[in-house]
DNA sequence: CCTCTTATTTATCAATTGATAACTAAATCA
DNA sequence: TGATTTAGTTATCAATTGATAAATAAGAGG
């Protein structure tokens, strides 16, 4: 097996789901916020509660930019930060109700796309894509 | 097969797929140029000659700012423009050499790191990723 | 030839993002 | 207790990016 031949593949194959991830998520975010706004609230969905370290770890955003992200994210109410109660520097952030509500609508069009792209998928066709993404998952993209 | 479940493991999955994309390619942009300017190289290295208009429609800008980081390239002397001979209207851009050995470059340090990601891979396990990338690339990511 | 469309450029401006320094407050440690 | 580290904030500034209007210049169609 040529590895050169695989990292080939992996290219094109990135590239791929890239395009099919930006054509998922396209127009999604709301106009009221901005693209790395959204794509915390994102973060935050997926993982609450998480710490504003924990995001720019993720994000790969300094402290003080995600600081004022976060500000602006709560001034909009769409989250809420609660203070750790043994170590008070600490803040836990999860979705406010509006959050809550803004995502889920994201996610809905994103799921509602997602299942018209494997309308035409026989039974068979969905657990082949089950199967490969979880080998893919456990073989190549686990930490 | 629930296809409600099958959506969640998408979501997952792409995420991985993002954050082991952001560690094959982290830092190999050279500090010369913006992410913006890295991601249209990527794109004529894969593809070339591409027309700007191409490139505006893989990159999702708009001609305007296509045309201004495309100028900004020549001018670091990356990129090359040469016009149709039929339609002068049209351009063709392609890496300049300098061009050439910067993403030459750049694909060989993110191959090296994917080198590195399988080294315990057993020729089995490479099989599998192989097959499992070409499942998802027709059976989910293809047009 | 005259209009219309296509491909691209130039110019300009606002918004977003990134980077840095300096700060507060709470925890840890010695 | 006092020094140090950790978590997060505030303020500020430059750079990047996005959006829009208006121009050029070549092809296409009647």
């Amino acid at each position: 097996m040529d590895k050169s031949i695989l990292f080939n593949k992996l290219v094109s194959f990135s590239a791929s789901v890239h395009r099919v991830t930006y054509e998922l998520t396209k127009d999604v975010k709301p106009d009221s916020i901005t693209h790395v706004q959204y794509k915390i609230l994102e973060n935050i969905a997926v993982s609450q509660p998480v710490t504003p370290s924990e995001i720019n770890d993720c994000m790969q955003m300094s402290m003080p930019n995600t600081s004022r992200e976060l500000s602006k994210l709560s001034e909009k109410n769409l989250i809420e930060k609660i203070s750790d109660d043994k170590d008070k520097r600490k803040q836990y952030i999860h979705l406010s109700s509006d959050g809550e509500i803004l995502m889920n609508e994201a996610f809905a069009s994103i799921e509602a796309r997602f299942l018209e792209r494997i309308q035409n998928a026989t039974p068979e066709d969905l657990k082949d894509i089950e199967r490969a993404m979880d080998i893919l998952q456990s073989k190549l993209f686990s930490p």
